[in-house]
DNA sequence: GCCGTTTTCGGCCCGACTGTTTTCAGTCG
């Protein structure tokens, strides 16, 4: 029996939930609910970790009593206190949670009064008046539940960052074009801090008429719904079922409130805290003195982190877990950039399935700023996506060549080969042989288990020929559930083989995740961020997977394709495992800098 | 329940908005 960090997470997170409905302390609930995300975030099995011997009370959050909760998980698969209290409290309490606007207090009326358990209990109380009867809640309150219930269906899903990243640029655009008051106006939150999924679209700005602005956004035409509009905050659900917010303030103390707005809650929550033992107390409008109680304001976010003592903090690293503590002895990492990228090495052509003829992918490579890339079409395996037979193959290698004469840039024979289910490769071992890039992924047989697919995926980078493992679990945010695999026998096995791992940046798959992405750094596997273009226009899709690393706390050094064209093509050319050592060579020197 | 460059005990982030019991609790981020 596994138990995933997800799952613990999520026991620490009703626990939390569930002291709340019992009235416990705020301070005990906060604890488990910090220490709930901090294990969701971890980058390795904290099962796995456990087995090792680690001791958990290192991570930040955790201290005696929820160690030794997470054992009791392991070992028994239950925690007895978390069972204690879910036997003390009214059955179902949990599940009307899910619906915005009920908390644990109401959760608890509703559950205890009315004697209702279900969302649809829920409903009809809403409709029968006797919601409106009950103490502390009224018509007003019963009419806003029913409403957010009819949105359940579409709002209880986060959206991928690949939809809302463009929605929220279109609505920045939209309120710029109506708003000639606006300053500044840019995405914060989630968005901001590159999360892979996000629940609603943050926006803040600076406006010398903040209320204009706030008029301008509820009168869009794509807004179906005002949640919230008061004077300094506004809250809309736009046209696919997403909710915006907007904050704007003057221009003097934006920094405080970009930073404030871009969270996460559990970075602000451990600043704050930082500051108040430093005699500061942090808000959105600035910073007070709190013997003297005088304001500082903060018109960027770097002055503002400079006020505490702190070197900017990245928005990618502001999860409130190990980035305080870096910050604080200059441990920071230099996090990689997408213009520190050498070269794309997951590019589709007309060949296969992709839509543009190969010159336009390698002028579209050369748009990027690249010295180096890799046409990457699919193996035969892949007949829907119309792959290269190896004649087909052969053909392209040789036309390949012929175009590098008209090209400054590095013109890389690739494939993208199925690894098939029994783990061995699409094409002969003398043709992959003649190619200088392979990307090894897998397309079929996605069902078999985690220990069929692990050796699976290890026969692939076993073989010498295998540059790359492309998007290693398969997952479609949102589409498809990632392959059952056993993530750290395979890291340790690319590392072991000298295989590199695919960051694959297009935003429907962003695959390896930013926690695989981190652990892999840790273990010393080579990242490559690649985009999985299938149209010229999909190479900038970069900054996505970009993201991911930057998540992941990977410096260029951690990123293979920010190697130099002649570093790179050495490291290609020499034969695996031993071509690590140029890999390493240039982590020993970043680290040197 | 966690945690320590004031503390192993006594603190624990901070504010906007809503609805309602008209002085504040509940929810959210």
């Amino acid at each position: 029996m596994t138990v995933s960090n997800e799952a613990i997470a999520e026991l620490f997170e009703n626990m939390g939930t569930l002291l709340e409905m019992k009235g416990d302390t705020v301070f005990k609930i906060r604890a488990y609910q910090r220490a709930a995300r901090t294990i969701g975030q971890l980058s390795f099995p904290l099962e796995q970790a456990v087995q090792d011997g680690m001791d958990l009370k290192k991570i930040p959050g955790v201290g005696r009593a929820i160690s030794d909760k997470i054992k009791e998980l392991l070992q028994t698969g239950q925690v007895s206190a978390h069972q204690r209290l879910l036997s003390e409290l009214p059955e179902g309490v949990l599940t009307l949670m899910d619906i915005p606007g009920i908390g644990p207090k109401t959760a608890m009326l509703i559950a205890k009064d009315l004697g209702v358990s279900t969302i649809q209990g829920v409903e009809q109380a809403a409709r029968d008046g006797s919601m409106a009867a009950l103490p502390k809640l009224g018509e007003k309150a019963a009419e806003n539940i029913l409403r957010h219930i009819q949105t359940l269906g579409s709002k209880d899903r986060r959206t991928p960052i690949g939809q809302a990243l463009p929605l929220a640029e279109e609505i920045i655009a939209a309120l710029r074009s109506r708003c000639s008051t606006i300053g500044d106006l840019f995405p914060a939150g989630s968005l901001r801090r590159w999360e892979e999924t996000i629940g609603d679209i943050d926006l803040v700005g600076t406006s010398s008429q903040p209320e204009e602005a706030a008029e301008a956004l509820v009168s869009l035409p794509m807004v179906q719904q005002v949640l919230v509009h008061g004077p300094k905050k506004t809250s809309v659900v736009v046209e696919p079922g997403i909710q915006v917010d907007i904050r704007l303030c003057e221009p003097e103390s934006f920094g405080a409130l970009l930073q404030y707005f871009t969270g996460s809650q559990q970075h602000n929550i451990r600043l704050r805290d930082y500051a108040n033992r430093r005699g500061l107390s942090l808000n959105e409008y600035g910073i007070t003195d709190l013997k003297t109680d005088a304001v500082d304001h903060f018109a960027d976010e770097a002055a503002f982190y400079q006020r505490l003592g702190l070197p900017y903090i990245p928005p990618e690293l502001r999860t409130g877990t190990w980035e305080l503590e870096a910050a604080q002895n200059d441990d920071l990492p230099d996090l990689v950039q997408a213009g520190d990228l050498k070269g794309d090495l997951h590019l589709h052509s007309e060949w296969s399935d992709g839509s543009d003829p190969m010159e336009k992918m390698v002028e579209a490579a050369m748009d990027q700023g690249y010295e180096y890339m890799a046409l990457t079409d699919h193996s035969s395996g892949r007949g829907i996506a119309n792959g290269l037979s190896p004649q087909r193959l052969a053909d392209q290698i040789g036309l390949l060549h012929a175009l590098q004469d008209r090209y400054p840039i590095s013109i890389l024979c690739g494939s993208e080969v199925d690894i098939r289910a029994d783990g061995t490769l699409d094409y002969s071992d003398e043709l992959l042989g003649q190619l200088d890039v392979v990307v090894a992924s897998v397309h079929s047989a996605m069902g078999q288990d985690s220990d069929t697919m692990t050796r699976r995926i290890i026969k692939a980078m076993e073989h010498p020929a295998v540059t790359i493992i492309g998007h290693l679990t398969t997952r479609l945010l949102g589409q498809r559930e990632p392959v059952q695999l056993d993530l750290e026998a395979i890291l340790q096995a690319a590392r072991a083989t000298g295989t590199a791992l695919e960051i694959n940046a297009s935003p429907e798959r962003l695959d390896l995740k930013d926690t695989h992405a981190h652990r892999a750094r840790e273990l010393g596997v080579p990242l490559v961020i690649s985009t999985d273009s299938h149209h010229h226009a999909h190479l900038g899709k970069r900054r996505f997977g970009v993201a991911v690393a930057r998540r992941a706390w990977c410096e260029p050094a951690h990123v293979l394709n920010t190697l130099p064209r002649d570093q790179f093509l050495r490291f290609i050319r020499t034969p695996k495992p031993a071509r690590l050592e140029v890999f390493d060579a240039r982590l020993k020197q970043g680290s040197a800098l």
